[in-house]
DNA sequence: AAAAAAAGAATGAACATTCATTTTTGTGTA
DNA sequence: TACACAAAAATGAATGTTCATTCTTTTTTT
């Protein structure tokens, strides 16, 4: 193991560290020296891997976001038609929530308070690009309602962050059914 | 203006900060000394109306919460049917988070992270009970599809936080009929 | 003039960040 | 291979600040 990999395991624990600690106690009870006991590194090194507090928690931003796109367009192919597309895009956003829920939940957390900084926030939404173009195609085609894109959100990916924290904190146990149940929900809001 | 009258004014005042506060910097950037200073008041006395700090965000959240609900049930009447109910309902909600979106965007925070304790967040749902005794009644009638509430919650309710906050930052601007439009979509996800 | 309410200053703990050293790593030389 | 040694990485302790909360005194109310 070069030094090189040895780096990235580090960073890797701050920021694994962060999402825990931020998911159980919020950003703000989350003090620097707690996040280097969790990844057994010292206070000071994390400041050899971030600027500060604020440039740790908008990197391990990004770097969740980037994680989460990545897993919900990974099946996805711009060729099929655009009810396909957006099942297939829409499955794997729910298994993600589902399966990996601690990053799930920190992302949600980030999306509905002012911790992050607006720059990474914008950066986040960027990540999105090839389900907003799949949207645009379908309401050419007259496949979706002719609405804006908020709305589209809204009404299919957004409910699935609800869902999420409500099984997180044990009202809802979401099985295959549900899924299904909620999928067909999100399709029929948004259909042409 | 009696003794009585003053502490109210005065308690409000804090209440009212905190939520300012709290919205614009998040909880944990939001010393006592500033809630203090906001409201008109040492920070010592704060302590005459609230435990501690903690105690003020919970006693904040259910405060916000009953002016939430008991605007959105103020114009519905059990009598009627399940539909009409139900659009009466959800038009006040969203009437609410865009007119008092300070309020809205408080109980967003605070539903989508861990600032609050668990105790006040399920004092907090109960409020709702009207809407899920609706739901329960559109079930029996086959009006409403054979889903769980927290399924009927996220496709139809939970949506409007999204837009709200799309609104606060000013990437969305919703008018009458964007409204229109997000209610037939929310109708749609779970009409029978 | 007693009681209640409010105030500002004080307290001690916790925090983000920096600093002075120590430890580890990589490299050139025998 | 073994060693010296410079550079890089990592550390624990120190720093100065900020914070929630309390204490003592002052102001207001009855």
């Amino acid at each position: 193991m070069g030094q090189l990999q040895k780096s990235i395991d580090k960073r890797n624990a701050l920021i694994k560290a962060t999402i825990d600690l931020v998911n159980n106690n919020g950003f703000h009870a989350t003090s620097m020296s707690k996040i280097a006991k969790m990844a057994n590194v010292s206070p000071a090194t994390i400041y050899l891997y971030f600027d500060n507090k604020q440039d740790l928690l908008n990197k391990t931003y990004i770097e969740v976001k980037a994680i989460y796109t990545a897993y919900a367009f990974e099946t996805y192919n711009t060729e099929t038609t655009v009810e396909l597309g957006f099942e297939t895009i829409w499955k794997r956003i729910a298994n993600f929530k589902l399966k990996d829920s601690k990053n799930a939940l920190f992302l949600a957390q980030c999306d509905n308070t002012p911790i992050i900084d607006e720059q990474s926030r914008q950066l986040g939404i960027k990540h999105l690009q090839p389900l907003l173009d799949l949207w645009e195609r379908g309401k050419k085609e007259g496949v979706i309602k002719p609405i804006s894109n908020y709305l589209l959100y809204a009404y299919t990916i957004n409910p699935l962050s609800f869902l999420m924290i409500s099984q997180q904190r044990g009202a809802l146990k979401l099985d295959k059914t549900h899924i299904q149940e909620a999928y067909t929900a999100a399709w029929n809001s948004i259909k042409a």
